[in-house]
Formats: structure tokens, C-alpha cells, sequence
DNA sequence: AAAGAATGAGACGTGGGTGTCTCAATTGGG
DNA sequence: CCCAATTGAGACACCCACGTCTCATTCTTT
């Protein structure tokens, strides 16, 4: 008994991250329970979608806090940053994706926090001089989902190996693909 | 009469890209035609999608020529690869995301055809001395794509300007966000 | 103008996932 | 040890999208 809550959302999340169009049934079974327990808990698969929402959310804000965005350069802040990200790298992709389909509807305002703490650290960066500033911290901030999403697929089709995923991530958005004879 | 086929196919790939879970009615009022007719010319939805496949392999391989990939510079290429993919971006990014649905199944030969010439640019690249080693000309092509798609869908919610799309994503990728005293 | 082809609108049956319910079995608390 | 609560398995109806079909209409072609 004592269904851990927690613990199906994050095998929901498992799963889900890999098949996005996974069945409540296939669902209640990666998580080990039956399917109607799942409904019990979750109201529906909006619900499900909604409370793995939150999981990320708190996931990140977690991790956000974790990598002390305010202290150190900016640039040292990234690196933490995407270091504490890589574990839930999968649900955010997830997430993200999933966030395109609510067209029109307001954004879930945990992802607008998370959103100001990343730009906020993009424009910090920036006024130390250490960010160029051509390129707006929302789109930079765009750019981070997208690399770590990106990365993540990646590394689950075996295209980069899975120790390389910060180095990958951070040296691409920090460096730049073009080789610089100072860098 | 006479339905142009290649409209339809540019209609639905206009509101799939942005509406991903369209329903077949709704593709077809997209494209102006009845469900019935639709019907007529894809046998179903995945007939559809897999059209939309080959439409998209077909634009970007005559991208790709348009590019030149072979000419100049790996960097100057880089950056036409880009100018010619903008208009396809919001397709690319469909297309990327439909894909990574199919788990297990062998990816359509066309999208590896496309691999392999962007991989090859940025191998050339490397060899030129102009691309940095470090970062594997795979997960190159994986960043592209994605900040391609990050971009399409930044434009598309007005969080990235229109006009600034391939700037953004050719400063990023080649330059990266941090600030160097010599670029 | 007549014949043929293609279309749009709608009706219809089907399948698969969803959500609800029941009931026996198991678990945990008193 | 017993009772209450929770669970798993299954049955059930429902809904939505899909795919097929019909038929009147519209357009092409000759």
C-alpha cells in the first residue's frame, strides 16, 4: 500500500519524457500500480500532465537553488546551472514540448519564475561584461531549454555520450561552435 | 477543382507545426478542402505526416543545394545553410519532435541523408581549422536543429524578433553568449 | 450542352483511450 | 485480532477522432 505520490509522478515522468503519447494504462505501469489507483490520484491525464508540471517546477526551482545563480560571475552560475539541470534534463524536454501544445492559454506562472531567474542571470552576466549583449537574454534563455533538451535526446539515441552532456551544453552556448585562436 | 497537393501539404504543415495534435478536420479546413478530400489524397494521418516528411526532406535538400554547402568556407556556409532553412524552420521543428516519437523504428533514410551533409560541413569545418574539435560534429547537427526549432518557436511567441532569427542562431552556435575581447 | 471527374457536406460504424464503478484482496492501524 | 482504508483487476459506458461511404453539387472536358 502507500502509494508514493512522488514516486509515480516521477516514473510518469520516466516515461512520459520518452513517449510523450504514452497510455494512463502504461503509465500506471511503469509506476507500478493499477490504473485505477492512478485516477484516484490524478483526476485525469490533464491532471497527470498538470502535477508533472509542478514536479518540474519544484524540480527546478530546486536546482535554480541549488546552483546559487546569484553568487560567483554569471558564467560560473551557468555551469552550476546546467550541472543541477542534467538530472531532470528529460523532463524538462518534456515539459517544453509540451508547454508549445497550450496555445493561447497563459503560461503556468512557475515557468515565468523560473523564465526571470534564468534572463535575470543572462542580464547579469551581461552588465559584468561577461555576456555579449547582442544576443537578448530571453532568446538566450530559449536557447538554454533548447540545448539541454536537445542534448538530452541526444544522449538518449546514443549521438553523445551521456558524460559529456554538461561540457556539451555549456561549451556550445558559452563558446560557440567557431574556433577562436583566444578564447 | 484540381487540388494543388503541394498546398495542401504546405497547409497542414503550417498548422501542425504550430498545433501539433490538429485533428484531420481541422487540417483540412486549414487547407480549405473538405475531410473527405483529404481522405482522398492521404490515406490517413499517417499517410499525411509521412508526406509531410518527405515534404520537408524535399525542402531542405534543395536548402541544402541552395546553401552550396560545398563552396567557401564551412562558416560561410553555415550561415546560407541557415538563411535557406528560415523559411522551413517551424517545419523542421515538427518534423524533429514527430520523429522523436518513433522510438525504435529506423529513421527515414532522407533525414539521414540530411545528417550526414551537415555533419559533413561541420567535420569540414573542423578540418579547416575553423571549427572547434572539441564539440562532435554530431552533436553539432543535433544543437543546430534545435536551436533552429527553439528559434521558430521564440518568433512564433513573439519572444524573438522575426528579422533577427538568423542572427541569432548563427551568432550563437558559431560565437556563443560569452563576451570575448577578440571575436 | 452533355458526360465525366472531382469535390464538399454529412451520415455512419469502428476503435482506442478515458473515466467511473464494483468487488475481492491486501495492508496498516487501533 | 479485527476493522477501516487502500489497492488491483476487471467490467462498463462514453467520447472523440478516424476512416468509409453516399449523394448532390460543381467543375472540367469534349
Amino acid at each position: 500500500m502507500a502509494m508514493d505520490r512522488d514516486q509515480v509522478l516521477r516514473d510518469a515522468a520516466a516515461l512520459l519524457s520518452r513517449k510523450s503519447t504514452a497510455t494512463m494504462d502504461e503509465v500506471a505501469r511503469a509506476a507500478g500500480i493499477g490504473r485505477a489507483t492512478l485516477h484516484r490520484h490524478f483526476a485525469g491525464r490533464d491532471a497527470l500532465v498538470r502535477a508533472l508540471e509542478d514536479l518540474g517546477i519544484r524540480e527546478f526551482e530546486v536546482a535554480f537553488d541549488n546552483a546559487r545563480l546569484d553568487e560567483g560571475t554569471a558564467v560560473e552560475a551557468l555551469r552550476r546551472l546546467v550541472a543541477e539541470a542534467e538530472p531532470n534534463a528529460q523532463l524538462l524536454a518534456f515539459l517544453v514540448t509540451e508547454n508549445q501544445l497550450f496555445e493561447g492559454d497563459e503560461v503556468n506562472e512557475g515557468w515565468a519564475r523560473l523564465d526571470a531567474r534564468v534572463i535575470a542571470l543572462f542580464r547579469r552576466g551581461q552588465e559584468e561584461g561577461d555576456i555579449r549583449i547582442d544576443l537578448s537574454p530571453a532568446w538566450l534563455t530559449e536557447a538554454l531549454y533548447g540545448l539541454i533538451g536537445s542534448c538530452a535526446w541526444a544522449v538518449m539515441d546514443g549521438r553523445v555520450a551521456a558524460k559529456d552532456f554538461q561540457y556539451m551544453i555549456i561549451e556550445l552556448l558559452l563558446g560557440g561552435a567557431r574556433r577562436s585562436v583566444e578564447k
